[in-house]
DNA sequence: GCCAACGTTGGC
DNA sequence: GCCAACGTTGGC
């Protein structure tokens, strides 16, 4: 069996946040534009974790947990006119934008806000923290992610 | 609301 | 292939 791998997704919590993952259950990643992020979302495997990010929040912040709950499948979005993910240059017949399926595990008691992760000398070199950042699909790594679930489940 | 950083587009 | 212009992301 492969190794479980971590990542990080970011979305603005007036479009989807950890609440609406939490009530939903389960939920669509669509609206991926960004080949590096989709080559990112198309190694996701059934079973990876995902860190969920809130992004243009006040503060931003890492919020909860969800999984991979099915692997990348083209992104229907993209074929839709009336839809803001619209593409022309997505056909059925050769799909440029995938999605996966990600499943509610967990909202943080305490969302961990970015000024935070930023001071953590633990964190050195995380994605999300680099300049300038705005992957929205980042792979993260595992000492980074257990770091980040340790300092989640301690009382402040 | 501002703007820095980044990715994409398109003229040449 | 270069690079300026443009649109977007996302912190602040």
């Amino acid at each position: 069996m492969a190794t479980r791998r971590y990542w990080l997704v970011k979305s603005e919590p007036g479009t989807y946040s950890i609440d609406d993952l939490e009530r939903d259950g389960t939920t669509c990643w669509e609206g991926v534009r960004n080949y590096q992020a989709r080559n990112f979302l198309r190694e996701m495997k059934v079973g990876d974790r995902l860190l969920f990010y809130h992004s243009n929040a006040a503060p931003p912040a890492i919020v909860g947990l969800a999984e991979v709950v099915r692997e990348a499948y083209p992104d229907h979005f993209a074929w839709d006119v009336k839809s803001p993910y619209y593409d022309p240059r997505s056909t059925k017949d050769a799909p440029v934008w995938f999605m996966v399926d990600v499943g509610f595990v967990e909202r943080f008691a305490r969302p961990l806000p970015l000024p935070e992760l930023r001071e953590d000398p633990a964190l050195e070199g995380m994605e999300l923290l680099r300049r300038g950042s705005r992957l929205s699909v980042q792979p993260v790594s595992k000492e980074h992610f257990d770091h980040i679930l340790k300092l989640a489940r301690q009382r402040s």
